[in-house]
DNA sequence: TTCAGACACGGG
DNA sequence: CCGTGTCTGAAT
């Protein structure tokens, strides 16, 4: 009878697909009492045993070991850094998503806190010349680098200068010659910060005594009395406050009067902000109905998902606040979603203004550690409610009671990297797991979400009136080509310069949306019909007027405007196609007297310059706005009583399956800036499909109509929510390589659906087809697309499984990447 | 015999 | 992905 063994299952941290298991470790009879399921630990990995950070999901015990295991090193964390339900939650998103598990960790854990051992290298011998053969060329490579380097660099700087594939080995002849050492650390990039503070160090009754002993240090005095008093502060506060140096503290130190402790500290990252406070408001009776029906469920701490579908402006964001009052009353907590906090600072402020402190934010904006502190203050109960983007959904709340996701339509919500989760289904698997509730909100839900509340796999929430007094906005569309019949060849139409021009003389706003960004959206030559692309990509470039260049906007090459065409030398270039650059002019030219301001990714490209142009905007200083869709969401402003929509249709004719979706969708929401105040408000839709539902429903807010008729063709051509997607992208440097291997996949599916007797394989297998924008950054790429059409859902993720992921070597060659997007927002 | 460099292989 | 072992051809 053999002693037990201790075994650690953990995932190492690296970020590769051949190690992306789950290892064994045995445990160390000194970390048995310490060890626990979720901490990190270093294990020997490799050959070289090289030191790598490894998350123990779970310990167990054998009676016999099948083969020899290495040993834990050392436990890094003091506490689990991962909870019971985040490691089950890594194990969740591995599955659905097929992603890796160290791409799972990092996604429920802030970026920046993983361990990596980091290799430097520095030069010992500046001649090193004499040592190095004639014809070892790439020694004399590496050392010159190192050299230019200052003699000494990561491992990573150097490759990065000289990608050489056997550098490790190189390396190594050079460390025994004695040229170059090599040292490892194993360090993390964010730090918990900490900050000085002093305190007295002796009995409150002798202090007296000692400031008469100190005679004339006058300064130290008055630090004794103001430590008398405060009795600690931090030392940074205490030199400013008193104008004391560090040299009188430091003579109080070493008298032993006072001592230095450091105390740990979060960075904040809205410490010089103030906020508004936003009381309470008093339900109407549609609101009170809504919250009345999702309290029933907290009370009953009853796990369910609500859709709350109401019109814009009909109060969504009061009722959230009210359903979080409900939350912490349950002593729980509550995240709160938004598609993209810089586009939603009223939301934010709502919540800070109701609920001051205790609210930690999690967006893009911040940095590596400011991010790890509001994760640390989530993680510690030190906050009760989260608001952040789409990785907030992963705030690491002990007790978490609901989730509310904002807009829930907006794409900003699916990841586009891997794992390609969508904020839903994790708020879902979360609602599972944590017991909690969940609220969807938008003006214009998914026709996905909307058709689980029908079939009631949710409950529906209808909010179908304005909050305030105001109505929606009258929806006027012009047809753009009757527009052209009467001889109008611009942009913009008769009659939304004639309403511009009274909404200037009645001192009201306007905001004019266009979706697309630049001057002018492709240049071609007229004489041979040449149309300037991006070298690296297969996309018209973008003139830019005020940069006077030509932009791609997938990859961000920059190009001179040219003077005559590149491929037949005439002079006659034409500039097409319109941006919100080009209507800026437009409106500038016709309105010479109006302030105009521009709001988009090129004018708001300096950190708070957003803020800005909404504020001015705010204080009616800006008569009219121009933007794209960052102008499209929660701008609640009630002088504005005119928007026009200057191509409504831009998106409608894009070959994706969601194009009348997301058209009606934007449409809805530009059209819900206008009327919000006492004043009536109108909306101009410019299109040239006016007859079309979705620019029809739009116009009338009609959101069913739009749904019933959008259902009836989704079911049709068998898409979601009828069917389930997914897509499989590659991508490569050689056209024909890429499509032969995504041809031979889309075969081996085939094969393996015949064998299980699915001969309806057309419909379920679309492709390969080049992406619509076939080749990005020298990539050409090509999809194919599954759909689970008379064949389980199941079958179709293990065939992709099996041969993306576990056979992934057999199947694909190095140089093609491939991508899997289990229920893609786009197809495109 | 030694060594640089290419390549295959396995990770507990 | 990364380090190690192994193979090859060329220089010593």
């Amino acid at each position: 009878m053999g002693e037990k063994v201790y075994i650690a299952q953990v995932i190492v941290n690296n970020n590769s697909l051949q190690t992306d298991k789950i290892f064994d470790y045995t445990i160390p009879e000194s970390l048995l009492m310490t060890i626990q399921e979720g901490m990190r630990c270093m294990v020997p990995f490799g050959m070289g045993n090289k030191k790598l950070e490894a998350y123990i999901i779970k310990i167990k015990t054998e009676e016999e070991v099948k083969y020899r295991l290495k040993e834990i090193l050392y436990i890094i964390d003091e506490e689990p850094i991962l909870s019971r339900n985040q490691i089950k939650m890594i194990g969740w998103l591995k599955n659905k998503y097929l992603c890796r598990y160290i791409e799972a960790i990092q996604c429920v854990l802030p970026a920046g806190i993983i361990n990596k051992e980091r290799k430097t290298i520095s030069l010992l011998k500046e001649e090193w010349i004499e040592d190095i053969k004639e014809n070892s060329t790439k020694q004399k490579d590496i050392l010159q680098v190192l050299k230019a380097l200052g003699g000494k660099a990561t491992l990573e700087k150097l490759y990065n200068k000289l990608p050489i594939s056997n550098m490790n080995n190189i390396l190594k002849t050079l460390e025994k010659k004695g040229i170059i050492k090599i040292d490892y650390e194993i360090a993390t990039r964010v730090k918990i910060q900490t900050q000085q503070y002093v305190q007295l160090n002796i009995e409150e009754e002798v202090i007296e005594d000692i400031i008469v002993s100190l005679k004339n240090a006058s300064r130290q005095k008055e630090i004794l009395l103001f430590l008398k008093e405060h009795k600690i502060c931090p030392v940074k506060e205490l030199i400013d406050v008193l104008k004391v140096t560090r040299g009188s503290l430091n003579a109080l130190v070493n008298k032993g009067y006072l001592i230095i402790i450091d105390k740990e500290y979060k960075r904040d990252p809205f410490k010089n902000t103030t906020f508004e406070s936003f009381p309470k408001l008093e339900p109407n009776l549609q609101q009170q109905r809504a919250i009345e029906k999702i309290v029933s469920y907290i009370q009953k701490e009853k796990s369910n998902t609500f859709l709350l579908h109401g019109v814009t402006g009909s109060g969504k964001t009061e009722i959230y606040l009210q359903l979080i009052e409900e939350i912490l009353k349950k002593e729980k907590q509550g995240i709160i979603l938004v598609p993209e906090i810089a586009l939603t600072p009223q939301t934010i402020e709502r919540f800070y203004g109701r609920f001051g402190e205790g609210i930690a934010v999690l967006h893009s904006n911040l940095s590596e550690g400011e991010r790890f502190d509001e994760w640390r203050k989530i993680r510690e109960g030190k906050v009760n409610i989260a608001i952040g983007a789409r990785s907030a959904i992963f705030a690491p709340f002990r007790n978490l009671g609901m989730i509310i996701i904002d807009e829930e339509h907006e794409n900003t919500y699916k990841s586009e990297i891997s794992p390609k989760y969508h904020a839903i289904e994790v708020a879902d698997f979360r609602r599972r797991q944590e017991g909690a509730v969940v609220i969807l909100g938008s003006a214009t839900p998914s026709i996905e979400t909307y058709y689980k509340g029908e079939v009631g796999e949710i409950t529906l929430l209808t909010l179908a009136e304005r909050a305030t007094v105001s109505a929606l906005p009258e929806v006027e569309v012009v047809d753009m080509r009757q527009e052209l019949d009467k001889g109008n060849k611009g942009i913009l139409s008769h009659r939304l310069f004639s309403l511009i021009d009274k909404n200037l003389e009645r001192k009201k706003q306007t905001i004019l949306f266009l979706n697309r960004r630049g001057y002018a959206t492709f240049i071609s030559c007229r004489q041979c019909g040449y149309v300037i692309k991006c070298r690296h990509c297969d996309i018209t470039m973008i003139y830019h007027k005020n940069m006077k260049n030509l932009q791609c906007h997938y990859c961000g090459e920059k190009k001179e405007e040219p003077k005559h065409c590149p491929s037949c030398s005439s002079t006659h270039i034409n500039y097409f196609g319109t941006g919100t650059q080009k209507i800026q002019d437009l409106i500038g030219e016709h309105f010479p007297n109006a302030v105009i301001a521009r709001m988009d990714m090129d004018s708001t490209s300096i950190k708070g310059s957003h803020k800005k142009i909404l504020n001015s905007f705010k204080k009616q200083e800006i008569d009219i706005l121009i933007g794209t869709q960052m102008i499209s969401k929660g701008l609640d402003f009630p002088n504005v009583t005119l928007v026009g929509i200057i191509s409504g249709d831009a998106s409608l004719n894009l070959p994706d399956f969601r194009a009348s979706e997301k058209t009606f969708q934007l449409v809805t929401q530009v059209a819900g800036r206008a009327g919000r105040g006492l004043e009536e408000g109108r909306v101009i839709l410019q299109t040239y499909n006016p007859d079309h539902y979705s620019i029809c429903a739009a116009a009338q807010h009609d959101y069913n109509r739009f749904y019933k008729e959008e259902l009836e063709l989704r079911k049709e051509f068998a898409y979601p929510p009828f069917v389930q997607l997914i897509n499989i992208n590659f991508s490569g440097k050689k056209s024909e390589d890429v499509y032969t291997v995504a041809e031979k996949i889309s075969n081996n599916i085939k094969y393996i659906l015949k064998g299980k007797g699915y001969n309806n394989y057309e419909e379920i297998i679309l492709g390969p087809n080049p992406a619509m924008i076939a080749k990005v950054k020298e990539r050409y790429r090509f999809q194919i697309l599954l759909k689970d059409y008379n064949v389980p859902y199941s079958l179709l993720k293990a065939i992709v499984k099996y041969l993306l992921i576990d056979n992934r070597q057999k199947f694909i060659p190095q140089a093609i990447s491939i991508s899997v997007d289990i229920n893609p927002s786009y197809i495109m």
